[in-house]
DNA sequence: TTCCCTCTAGACCGACCGGTCTATTCCGAC
DNA sequence: GTCGGAATAGACCGGTCGGTCTAGAGGGAA
C-alpha cells in the first residue's frame, strides 16, 4: 500500500521544513518534490500554516513514540531510560544529516512574530518535558536523585540544554555537542559514584541499537 | 550628532531580525521603519544577505564589548566573571522583550540551507566560546576547577546550553530558563563546598553590581 | 562657480509568493 | 449503469519580494 498523498506531503514537508525553515520554504517546492498538484495540497490543508502545524503534529506523534519506547521499560533505571531517549533522538538527527530538532528550528524562527507557533511549540516542549518529569520522579522515589529534587525543573533544564546542543549540532553538522551535553548533565546528577551507570542498560534492549556512532570527532 | 543612515538601518535591522527572523523580514519593512528610501539601502549594502551579515557583525561588536566588561576584571574570580557575563546578557535580552539571542535565531533559521550564514554564525559562537575558554583556564590555574578540566569543551557546553535556554526564554517570554541553566551549570562546576561561591565575588568589585535578580519565577 | 562624488529618492522590474478557481478524474454506493 | 463526493490537476490572481535604474540633492575642493 503506497502512502497517501497527504502523508507524503507531511513527511516530505517535515524534512524540508527542517532544512529550509518555514518562511524560506515555498509550497511549490513541496509540490515539486512530491509531484503533487496544488489543488491536492489545498484540498488537504487549508493554508501553509495549517500544513506546518500538521507537520508538527506528526513530529510529536513520532516523539511520543520514542518516549514510549524508551521511558516505558520499568526494568531499566529511570535515569538510564531518560538518557536512552535522548541518545536515540540524537541518532535520529544523524539520519537526517544533523539538522537538529524541528521544534527548536520552527520555535526559533517563528516564535518572535507568530503567536500560534509560539504557543504550539512551547506546548510541545512541555509535553516532552512532562514525560521526562514523570521519569525523574521515579528516580527520586527510587533514591537515585536527592528527595528534594525539583523534577519538573530538572526536566525542563534537560530539554532546554538539549535544544541548544541540537542547534550547535546543526551549525557543526556534528553530534558531539549533544553527547557532551548529556555527559555533563547526567554526570552532574550522579556525582562520582552513585548506583546508576552512565548510559549502559542493565537489561536486554527492545529496539535495535545499531548506529555507527559517527567517527567524526572534530576539535571542540 | 544624529546617527548615520547606515547605522540606523543596522540597529533597526538588528531588532527586526531578532523579532521576525531573516526570511520573514522584508527590506521594505526595514525601510518603512527607518524612513530610508530603497536607493540608500542598496547604496550601503549590496544585498539583503550582506545587510544581515553586517547586522551580525554589529551584534558581535556589542558582544565583545560585554565580554571585555565582564571577563576583564582580574580582581574577580574567573568563574564569577563568566557568570556575570551571562547574567548581563540575560538582562539585555529582557530589554528586548526576551526574544533570545540573534545568533541562535539566525543560526537555527538559516544554517540548514545557507552555508554562508552557517559558517559565519558558528564562527561567532566559537569566538565567544574562545573567550570564555580563556577565563575557564584561569579558573583551572587558580585551582577553582579540577586541573584535568577541558576548558574549551566546558565553554562550548556553556554556550550551547545558554542558546537552548535562550530559545526557551523566547518561547516563554520569561528569563527563568536562563537563570535555571546558569544555576545548574555553576553548581555542577563547584560541587557543594569548593572555595568559590555560587555567584558572589570574593574580592572588591570594580563595576557596579546591582542586579535585581528578576522577580518573575513562574511554575517551571 | 563649477565639478564631482556621496548619498537620497522612489519608480520600476521580473520572479515568485500563498491562495483561489474551475475542470476533470477516480471510485465506491446504490 | 449512474450518481456524487473525494481527490487530482494546473491555470490563474493580486500582492510582495529582492533588486535595478535614473534622477536629483547636498556639500566639500578647486
Amino acid at each position: 500500500m503506497e502512502t497517501s498523498t497527504k502523508q507524503r506531503l507531511l513527511e516530505t514537508g517535515m524534512a524540508m521544513l527542517l532544512e529550509h525553515g518555514y518562511s524560506d520554504l515555498g509550497i511549490q517546492q513541496v509540490l515539486t518534490a512530491t509531484s503533487v498538484p496544488k489543488g491536492s495540497f489545498y484540498h488537504h490543508f487549508k493554508s501553509k500554516q495549517d500544513f506546518a502545524l500538521q507537520v508538527v503534529d506528526l513530529y510529536m506523534t513520532i516523539a511520543h513514540g520514542g518516549l514510549d519506547a524508551c521511558l516505558g521499560d520499568k526494568a531499566v533505571a529511570p535515569l538510564t531510560r531518560v538518557r536512552s531517549f535522548f541518545e536515540a533522538t540524537g541518532e535520529s538527527y544523524g539520519r537526517e544529516g544533523y539538522l537538529g530538532c524541528l521544534l527548536g528550528g520552527l520555535g526559533q524562527e517563528l516564535s518572535g512574530a507568530n503567536e500560534v507557533f509560539r504557543s504550539r511549540i512551547e506546548r510541545c516542549l512541555q509535553e516532552i518535558s512532562g514525560r521526562i518529569t514523570s521519569c525523574l520522579k521515579e528516580a527520586i522515589d527510587r533514591g537515585d536523585l536527592r528527595p528534594d529534587t525539583d523534577a519538573a525543573k530538572l526536566a525542563n533544564l534537560l530539554v532546554d540544554c538539549w535544544e541548544g546542543a541540537a542547534l550547535r549540532t546543526r551549525l557543526l553538522r556534528d553530534p558531539a555537542p549533544l553527547l557532551a551535553m548529556l555527559d555533563f548533565y547526567f554526570q552532574s546528577l550522579m556525582p562520582a559514584d552513585r548506583s546508576t551507570q552512565p548510559a549502559r542498560e542493565p537489561k536486554a534492549r527492545s529496539a535495535p541499537r545499531q548506529r555507527p556512532r559517527s567517527k567524526s570527532k572534530r576539535s571542540r
